[in-house]
Order: C-alpha cells, then sequence, then structure tokens
DNA sequence: TACCGGGCAATTTTT
DNA sequence: TTGCCCGGTA
C-alpha cells in the first residue's frame, strides 16, 4: 500500500487518495495521469474499500483501456479482465449483450462502423428513391450521430424547421427502423440504446447505479452531451464521479465534444475545486513557458499552469522557409544531425495540421533515404479483403444481415448483378422481408437459380461454421466463399491481400472468447470496436510522421510542428469565429507539449495547396511565443516590416515585400514588381539559387506562375 | 462488367 | 495537385 503511493506528488496523492465523492482532477500533459488513474483503482481495491466489481472505469480508446489495465495488473492481483475496464462503447456492447433482451436486440447483434453506416444510409436513400445529391450521405449520416449524440430519437427531436430538416428526421426514423429489422447497432446506438435502456429500466438502473460507487473516467474533457448523461445516469443520485481531463487540450469539439461538461460536472456533482495536476514529467522549462504563455491567449479556462523541475533546457528553434520544398529539406536536416547526437528517429515527430503534408515529407524523406512511418490511413480491420471476409462470416451469424450481404453477394463475381440485387431489394421493399429472405423465396429463372446457388453456399458455411472452432470457421469462410481464389487471381495485389486474410486468421486463432458459445459474435463484436493498429508496424527505427491530432497522449524526445501558416495553422475554415480559433490554439497547444527536450516551429513563405501556390503569412501562434524563449535559426536575411496588407487577409496572392530573393538577385525581391519582355507584367513571388544562377518564380498578370531563369530572362523592375 | 475520363472538392477522427 | 465518384463506352 505504501509501495502504490511511493514516489506520488503532493496533488497526485491528493486525487489518488480522494474520498468517496466525486473530484475533478485537471491534469496538464506530462502530469501523470494515466499513473493517477491506476494508482486510484489499485488504492480502492487494495484498501478494501470496494471490490473489482465495483469499481467501472471509462476510456475513449482502446489503447488507454488497456494500458489501464496492464498497469493495474502490475499493481494489485485482480483479474482485470473481469473488471469493467473500458471505452465508452465497449461498456455499452458488454452492458447491451447482457441485457440484450431489455435492449430489444437480439442475442448476436452485430456493430456497424462508420463506412457500414454511411453503406445503410445509401441503401436506405435508394430505398426511398431520394437522391444522394440531395440528400448526401456524410450529411445524412452526421445528422443521425448528432441526433443520437444529443439523445435524441426521431420522434424527440425538435419541429422541423423546413421541409429538407423534416425529411431528415423522416431519414432518421426510416433508418433506425432499418438496423432494427437487420438486427445491427451504429456506434452511436451502442450509447443511445444503453442510455434509454437504464433510464427506462427502474431495477436496472439501481442494480448498476449501487453496484458502480466509484466511476472514473478519462479525457473528460472529450465527452459528448450522451455520454455525459450516461455517467450521470450510472452515478445516480448520491453517486461520484472521478475524471481526469485537461481543458486545454480539448481538440475534439468537431465530433461532439462537450469541453462544458467539465465546468457542468463541478456544478452536477457538486466539486468545490478540481485539482490541479501541473507538475510536468515531461517537457523542459522553455517548452512549458512556450505552452503556457500560448494558451494564456484563449478564455474560459479552468486554468493551470504547467511547471517542471528539469531545468529550462534549449531554446524553441524557429525557422521561417522560402518554400514548403525548403521547409521539409530544413527538417530532414535536422533530423539527420539529430541522429548523429544520437537520437534514435522514432524519438522523433514531424507533426502537421492536415494529411496532405505529409506527401512533400515524404518525397523528401525516400530521397534522403530516412526511414519513417506515417500514423493514419487505413486500419486492419477497414480494408477491402478484411471487410469481404467479415461479411462471410456476418452473414453465418446473421443471414438477415443486408449490410453484409450486399456487400459479398457478388464477391467474388458469381452473376448476380446490379439488376438482380435491384430486384431482391424490391421484393424486400413490398414484402417487408430481408434481402437473404427475399433471395430465399425468389422462384425459377436463371437469375433465381444464381441466388439459389449464393443462398445454398451460405447456409452450407453456416452449418459447418457453427460446429469448427473459430479460426477454422473464419479459414472456411475465405476458401468456401471462393475469396481466396478470387485474390489468388489477382496479380496486382493479390499476394498482399492474401497475406491479410491469412493475419484474420492468425487473429481468429489467438482470440479468446469470454463464452465459447459466442466466439464468433465476440469476435464480429471486436473487430468493429478495434480496428486494429493504424499501419504502425513496430520494430525499425523510423521518424514519426502524424497530424497534431494523432500525436495526442504521445511524446518525443524531439518535435517538429510544421506547416505554422495563417490559413493552415490556424486552419482557414477554423479562424472565423473565436470557438474554433480557441480550438486550434489548443491542438498547438498540444503540438507543443509532446516535446521532452527538442521543439522546432517552422513555417513556409510559399506552399502548394490544392495545385495552387500560397503564399501565406506567418502562424499567429509563432508569435505568440515570448521572443526570449525561442531562437530564430532562419534569421539569415533580416525580415522587413510587415505591410498593412497582411492584416485583412491569411493568405496574399503576394508574400512579404522586400525579402531578398537571392545572394545576387540583382536586386530584384520577392513581392516586388516586375516587367518581361513577352510576358508582360508580373510580381515575383519566390526565388531559388544564388551567384550566377539564380531563378525567379513570377505571377505574371496574363501568363501566370513561372520560373525564369535571370541569366537568359529579360527582366526590368516594373 | 470493367475501365476510362471529366468534374469536383479539398481539416482534424475514435468508436 | 490529388483522389474520389459518376457516367459513358467497349
Amino acid at each position: 500500500m505504501t509501495d502504490l503511493l511511493a514516489g506520488l506528488n503532493p496533488e497526485q496523492l491528493r486525487a489518488v487518495t480522494w474520498p468517496a465523492k466525486s473530484a475533478l482532477v485537471l491534469a496538464g500533459a506530462g502530469s501523470g495521469k494515466t499513473r493517477v488513474l491506476t494508482t486510484r483503482i489499485a488504492w480502492l481495491l487494495s484498501t478494501g474499500q470496494i471490490g473489482p466489481s465495483g469499481i467501472l472505469a471509462v476510456t475513449f480508446t482502446n489503447k488507454a483501456a488497456r494500458e489501464m489495465q496492464t498497469r493495474l495488473a502490475t499493481m494489485v492481483p485482480v483479474n482485470v479482465r473481469t473488471m469493467w475496464i473500458g471505452t465508452f462503447h465497449g461498456l455499452c456492447n458488454r452492458f447491451l449483450r447482457s441485457h440484450y433482451r431489455d435492449a430489444g436486440l437480439p442475442q448476436t447483434f452485430q456493430i456497424l462502423d462508420s463506412a457500414d453506416q454511411q453503406a445503410a444510409i445509401k441503401r436506405l436513400l435508394k430505398s426511398l428513391e431520394l437522391s444522394d445529391e440531395k440528400f448526401p450521405p456524410r450529411a445524412v449520416q452526421s445528422f443521425i450521430n448528432g441526433s443520437k449524440e444529443a439523445g435524441l430519437r426521431a420522434d424527440r427531436l425538435p419541429p422541423a424547421l423546413n421541409l429538407y430538416e423534416a425529411k431528415l428526421v423522416e431519414l432518421y426514423a426510416a433508418y433506425d427502423a432499418q438496423c432494427r429489422r437487420e438486427g445491427v447497432v451504429d456506434f452511436a446506438e451502442l450509447l443511445l440504446r444503453s442510455y434509454e435502456l437504464l433510464s427506462a429500466n427502474q431495477a436496472l438502473r439501481q442494480h448498476y447505479c449501487s453496484r458502480f460507487s466509484h466511476i472514473l473516467v478519462d479525457e473528460f474533457q472529450d465527452t459528448n452531451r450522451l455520454q455525459y448523461a450516461w455517467l450521470k445516469l450510472l452515478a445516480g443520485d448520491g453517486g461520484s464521479l472521478f475524471a481526469v481531463g485537461d481543458d486545454d487540450q480539448s481538440i475534439y469539439a468537431f465530433r461532439g465534444a462537450e469541453v462544458g461538461n467539465m465546468r457542468a460536472l463541478l456544478n452536477d456533482f457538486s466539486v468545490s475545486e478540481p485539482v490541479r495536476l501541473e507538475q510536468n514529467y515531461r517537457s523542459m522549462g522553455n517548452i512549458l513557458n512556450a505552452a503556457n504563455a500560448l494558451i494564456e491567449q484563449n478564455d474560459g479556462r479552468l486554468g493551470k499552469n504547467l511547471w517542471t523541475d528539469a531545468g529550462e533546457g534549449e531554446k524553441i528553434r524557429l525557422f521561417e522557409a522560402y518554400s514548403d520544398g525548403e521547409e521539409a529539406e530544413f527538417i530532414i536536416d535536422e533530423v539527420r544531425s539529430l541522429k548523429r547526437d544520437g537520437f534514435n528517429l522514432s524519438d522523433m515527430a514531424v507533426l502537421y495540421r492536415s494529411n496532405a503534408q505529409s506527401r512533400l515529407l515524404e518525397h523528401v524523406l525516400v530521397n534522403a533515404q530516412i526511414p519513417y512511418r506515417i500514423y493514419g490511413g487505413l486500419r486492419f480491420f477497414e480494408r477491402q479483403e478484411i471487410k469481404h471476409a467479415l461479411a462471410y462470416l456476418r452473414l453465418i451469424a446473421n443471414p438477415e444481415d443486408d449490410n453484409a450481404l450486399l456487400r459479398v453477394i457478388n464477391v467474388p463475381a458469381r452473376g448476380i448483378g446490379a439488376r438482380t440485387v435491384e430486384g431482391l431489394q424490391a421484393v424486400s421493399r413490398e414484402q417487408g422481408v430481408t434481402l437473404w429472405q427475399a433471395a430465399c423465396a425468389s422462384g425459377g429463372g436463371r437469375t433465381a437459380a444464381k441466388l439459389g446457388e449464393f443462398v445454398l453456399l451460405v447456409e452450407r458455411m453456416r452449418e459447418r461454421g457453427r460446429e469448427l472452432p473459430l479460426a477454422e470457421a473464419v479459414s472456411l469462410a475465405i476458401d468456401d466463399s471462393g475469396l481466396r481464389a478470387m485474390y489468388e487471381q489477382d496479380k496486382k495485389e493479390g499476394e498482399e491481400r492474401l497475406a491479410n486474410l491469412d493475419e484474420l486468421i492468425n487473429a481468429a486463432t489467438g482470440f479468446m472468447p469470454d463464452e465459447p458459445a459466442q466466439a464468433l459474435t465476440e469476435f464480429l463484436t471486436a473487430a468493429s470496436l478495434e480496428a486494429g493498429e493504424h499501419q504502425a508496424e513496430a520494430g525499425s527505427d523510423a521518424l514519426q510522421l502524424m497530424t497534431m491530432h494523432a500525436a495526442k497522449g504521445l511524446e518525443f524526445d524531439a518535435v517538429f510542428v510544421s506547416g505554422l501558416e495563417e490559413g493552415l495553422f490556424p486552419h482557414e475554415n477554423s479562424m472565423n469565429d473565436g470557438k474554433g480559433l480557441q480550438e486550434e490554439r489548443r491542438l498547438m497547444y498540444v503540438a507543443i507539449t509532446r516535446a521532452r527536450q527538442r521543439l522546432y516551429l517552422s513555417s513556409a513563405q510559399s506552399r502548394m495547396l490544392h495545385g495552387q501556390s500560397r503564399y501565406p503569412i506567418r502562424s499567429r501562434f509563432v508569435d505568440e511565443i515570448p521572443a526570449e524563449l525561442t531562437h530564430d535559426l532562419s534569421a539569415k536575411v533580416k525580415a522587413p516590416a510587415k505591410t498593412n496588407a497582411s492584416t485583412s487577409a491569411s493568405w496574399r496572392t503576394a508574400p512579404k515585400v522586400g525579402r531578398v530573393a537571392a545572394d545576387n538577385s540583382q536586386g530584384f525581391r520577392i513581392g516586388q514588381s516586375v516587367e518581361h519582355a513577352k510576358f508582360g507584367s508580373g510580381v515575383v513571388i519566390n526565388a531559388e539559387g544564388g551567384g550566377e544562377d539564380v531563378r525567379l518564380q513570377i505571377n505574371f498578370a496574363e501568363h501566370g506562375v513561372k520560373w525564369l531563369d535571370l541569366r537568359y530572362a529579360k527582366l526590368s523592375a516594373g
């Protein structure tokens, strides 16, 4: 017990040993948040205040849940698998599986991931003969999810303001009906259904409320309305909620996160003051001071100041490049030099605001032969071949799953074309039956014969699959469906896809179901709820590339925050209202606080975006960092005063006036107006080279953007 | 059924 | 510039 609490700082200790009432722990970046959370659970258990079944611990990601479980297992001798530690969705799934009848769900209900949900919506639109021009599936999806996250069913929504909205509400109702028919639930539904069941069923609610006397929540600033309502319901009247979060790291408002839940908690659970964890164990002082100064610009904060006893450390390195290309080169040069100094590539990260920015970096990294790893992109269970195989498995579990049926009814091609499928859908619509039932009932004729073969195939797979161990059932689905044969034919990508399918069989082999009788359902659930790694192959030492969002929760010795330009970061879509801008600033705060020792902030004066050159000005976020904390590496040429043209627009058609283009640019400067004999008048927007060999990029009014070599071009000042 | 080309949009994302 | 989606054609 004393061991457990040893080494905690006073605030951590205060949080860990907080009495059995609600608390809000304001946990700064790198302040030992996970440690506090796990140690509190261990402390509650080992002091006998509560048994393992009395604790509910919620996270947002599977990774965080696993980490909590692993660390807890090293602290106290409990079976963490039996404890209710998991993601919101994982725990709601568990709850709904135990009470599927009360929840009005089939025992083997399947979970739709985002892509599945969108497919279901497209199908619905088609069946209602609504064009997806007028009702973009994405928009319908976000309307449905938004409503669910507000806790509202279609019949409870406020009256529609116009016909369009009324139609959306109708679609929402129809979508829910379709899901019910097919025995599937989407992500938001997991939460809403759990919430509704708990509020409607008093006995159940009382049971869980008295059982979970300690509810702990991680990343509380990311909770949405429904999640908060669910927590409140579970905590009950006298219940306690131990919430850990950081309002300054709230960067997910765009997907429904409500920072306001933090203040709401203080009020709703009568917490007088948050516990602040402000001592940082990650970064050097200059980095923290930069972060503190930056975030100070936001208002409405709960307030917190990070500090360290590790010392000031190095200054923050600024670099303003001529172009995005030069910025990339700079980063790569610095990476090389850090590597020479003994840093691992995997301890360095390049962060950017949007994924598109990785392309140029990749290009330059490939040329420089520096190994790198990008976070993002397709995850294992989202791959086409895996989704196909899973669709067959879903049909084994439940042939009424129209989504699954549609996905593979003609994969591999077996002569069931679009026309046949439309016929099936018409029958299904008219008679109110699922596609599977329609297929089973199809009469004579050639198409019916093909359908009959498919029905037979699925039935055979179901029969055999039922008796087999999971891994063999998976293998059977891949072989009997013809998927394996199909990919064996595929010269281009077949090999990799086959390897992935084998990996799926491996995953099934290693899968440990809680209830062996439900192995298949559990496996499919896990596949939906944990889409797998973000293709981050471990192993070799590689530079880490990722968006700033993806970097949350991670840390590196050296961090490059790139593309610090108005319009890009803060992003032009977010910089027009105060709320958006403040969230961007929090994102900058997150990015800065990823660095342990060294932090680079880089920007470019020209950048290729959407196939067009832009000439942005440096991000305001750079200027919000006190100059005494920084060291400008780009100050080779003294920057002139800014023109007043830069005050309104975030980017202009011409860069800052006056910067000397190159050493011997014959007096031409970026921003200067020039005349060309053939192209007419233009503005110098970029320069390259030096000495004799100088090239200028010029934006001509009549002839567009051109590179000109000063040795040949006849250019004069305009 | 499969491929080509035009049109068009283009943050951030876990479950 | 890239990548996706749709419609037209072989």
